[in-house]
DNA sequence: CGGAAGATCCACT
DNA sequence: GTGGATCTTCCGA
């Protein structure tokens, strides 16, 4: 019994392990600190032939190369010369498959966490690392760990327990607008009524 | 070589 | 609801 996730969890296509990503634990280590967030949402990004992807029509560049990693690798990336997004690469070597953890809820070290994500004032409660610059924040996660294995002393994915389907939401994909055909893909994954969702989920009108 | 846009977050109106 | 921060990359001239 292993607390890791093997690689073999990974190597699947990235729409089935952005789903099976729900509720696992993301594991930081910082100082010989654990920090730990359980996921709660997440975004597939396919490869080539997505154009909402960094990897759309093959492109390959410093920047993105880490994208193109066998599964079970990191992919880090600076967003608006401002914030960082962590994927974890899916899939075979050079496919550039990959998941975006877009938000999770705070399981330990959530002091450490919010001490990180000081800037610009007192999070709230539901805001620790409900986003996926948020949840870079609160586990100090930056370049430095872009093309790191998952399975790593420094961050790891443990098991911890799948969501059932039935209390999954899905939908289409945050900030892509300018994809085209591909915005509209319904991949988009979170755990229903959870309050750490970086957004309240469209689909709720109506419902409650 | 210059301009534009981006898988975001926060302060301010 | 709107705009600024700030850096990498892409594309057209």
């Amino acid at each position: 019994m292993s607390d890791v996730l093997p690689p073999s969890f990974f190597r699947r296509p990235a729409e089935v392990v952005a789903l099976d990503l729900l509720g696992r634990w993301l594991v930081r280590d910082v100082a010989r600190r654990r920090r730990v967030v359980r996921i709660v949402e997440t975004e597939a990004y396919l490869g080539a032939a997505d154009a909402a992807s960094h990897a759309r029509g093959g492109l390959r560049s410093r920047r993105n190369d880490s994208l193109y990693l066998p599964g079970g690798h990191a992919y880090v990336y600076l967003v608006y010369g401002v914030h960082h997004c962590f994927n974890v690469v899916t899939g075979a070597r050079g496919m550039a498959d990959a998941v975006l953890i877009r938000a999770g809820e705070p399981i330990e070290g959530e002091e450490e966490m919010r001490r990180d994500r000081h800037r610009g004032g007192r999070p709230e409660p539901g805001d620790v690392a409900g986003g996926p610059g948020k949840l870079c924040q609160a586990l100090a996660i930056d370049l430095e760990l872009d093309g790191a294995p998952l399975s790593g002393p420094e961050l790891s994915l443990a098991p911890g327990e799948p969501v059932a389907a039935e209390r999954v939401c899905r939908g289409s994909r945050i900030g892509v607008g300018y994809a085209g055909e591909a915005a509209e893909w319904p991949l988009r994954f979170a755990e229903r009524d959870n309050r750490h969702v970086s957004r309240p989920w469209p689909w709720k009108r109506g419902g409650r």
